[in-house]
DNA sequence: ACTTCGGTGAACGAAATTGATCGAACGGTT
DNA sequence: AACCGTTCGATCAATTTCGTTCACCGAAGT
């Protein structure tokens, strides 16, 4: 990865969380603070985005964003490291799914070099991460959801009902060994119901933040989750726990 | 492999990917650093791709940011000048349809303010400008474009084959008094004409660069474009000319 | 057989990028 | 107000990359 590489990565980055860290861009990025802030100084001499102490901002974002900049920033590191473990799976030719999720985009923005490839997707940061992609991306049109940029209801469901992928890498915001992955937004469910419906395998991406946790809609049963993608920090008995119930349990290396 | 086909797959790597390191290149080649240093310059000179210290990348989207501040920078005031026209026309309550463009996403910054609106749109750009608005947001899904990061196929025609809105916003690359609102690519052109059936007046937003010019594309004849939103530089006979064929015309005033 | 020519690879000095370190400034806390 | 940890900016050394020059190889022509 060269500089300029590098400048338009951190772009995409303050672009999708609305805010980054200094601390994160470097561990994305793998580089040194000082990089990054040599880099961060120049983006914002051409008025690309904005500067705070500590971390930077979209140019315009002044008032938006909370919610999912926020989320994004928690296991920045993990959920690249998932995310590049997930990517790891995908050979090119297949058909995938995938849903919204900052851990997903951060799998998204690894797939971009793979060629003839299907991705469809109700994200549009997912979508706009493989703009550039040779990839044929294929969006599930549907009303937006704020603070996911998800599409979700009945023409989103309706969109992937025609459809058969090989996998599915869908992130929700809680997993147990009991109730599997959950939401908090029933729209949301419906839409994964239906991501789950279409693929031959899914594969969740879970950071270790979320295991263990449940929330109100359970969207995938245990028994439909052929893989579970975490990190190193994750709860040993949950994974034990999920493991007994043959789920595959992948703990992504640190370094993503 | 000889050197023009050596240059060949250069651009296509470049492509694919948007940015690539030389040592990635001399790598995939199999060819010294100083050959592909010696191809990249040759390439750079006809402007097929944009070089920067270490690697090449896209020339037109060296940065989509970058490429896009540039644009907005250069014709900042009539961009800015053409959306906060264009967004003085909306009023509450209504349902709208944005179309793909650079002068449409300024548009949509402008409608966050508003609730109750109902917008309708197959960019995913126009869509995350108001994520975060009270507004409901449609995204009608398809097939990505990256460059124009628009979503196209007979699916979004579709979904708005079902609609009827007050105003479709639509911004095409050439606008003449004798072909009307035209564009370079088939595809764009099939959801354009959509919208326009979809839409009780069409508005058509084109900065003074579009006017008199050409695509391959018609995709709006005179006669059902309502309105023309330009900025002060626009050719004082091409105005006359469509204000001729019963077309409004605005001079967006030029703000700072 | 020899020469010329287009293309390629190697080597070297020049330039740019990168990372470590240190003092100063900033933010939050007591 | 003073403290402490973090972040910022600048300098310098080390690495990487750039551009030029030169030598080599094979093909085409004399």
């Amino acid at each position: 990865m060269f500089a300029a590489e590098r400048r338009q990565a951190i772009l995409e980055l303050v672009r999708a969380s609305g805010a980054v860290s200094l601390r994160e861009l470097a561990d994305a990025l793998k580089t040194s603070d000082v990089t990054i802030r040599r880099d961060v100084r120049e983006l914002q001499e051409q008025g690309l985005l904005d500067r705070r102490h500590g971390g930077v901002m979209r140019p315009g974002g002044l008032s938006r964003e909370a919610s999912y900049s926020q989320k994004a920033r928690v296991a920045a590191g993990a959920k690249a490291a998932i995310g590049a473990c997930a990517a790891s799976m995908v050979r090119e030719g297949e058909a995938i799914l995938i849903g919204p999720g900052s851990t997903t985009q951060e799998l998204a923005r690894r797939l971009a070099r793979l060629s003839d490839l299907t991705v469809v997707t109700n994200s549009i940061l997912v979508a706009e991460a493989l703009a550039h992609a040779p990839a044929e991306v294929l969006v599930a049109g549907g009303s937006l959801r704020g603070s996911t940029y998800a599409l979700v209801g009945s023409s989103v469901e309706q969109a992937l009902s025609g459809l058969r992928v090989r996998y599915a890498f869908i992130s929700g915001n809680g997993l147990t060994p009991t109730r599997g992955l959950s939401t908090p937004n029933v729209q949301s469910a419906g839409v994964d119901r239906a991501m789950v419906a279409a693929a031959q395998s899914v594969i969740v991406l879970a950071d270790h933040t979320k295991l263990g946790v449940d929330t109100m809609c359970q969207t995938v049963p245990v028994e439909q989750i052929a893989e579970v993608i975490t990190d190193s920090a994750a709860d040993p008995q949950v994974v034990a726990d999920l493991r007994a119930q043959d789920v595959t349990v992948q703990l992504a290396p640190d370094v993503g």
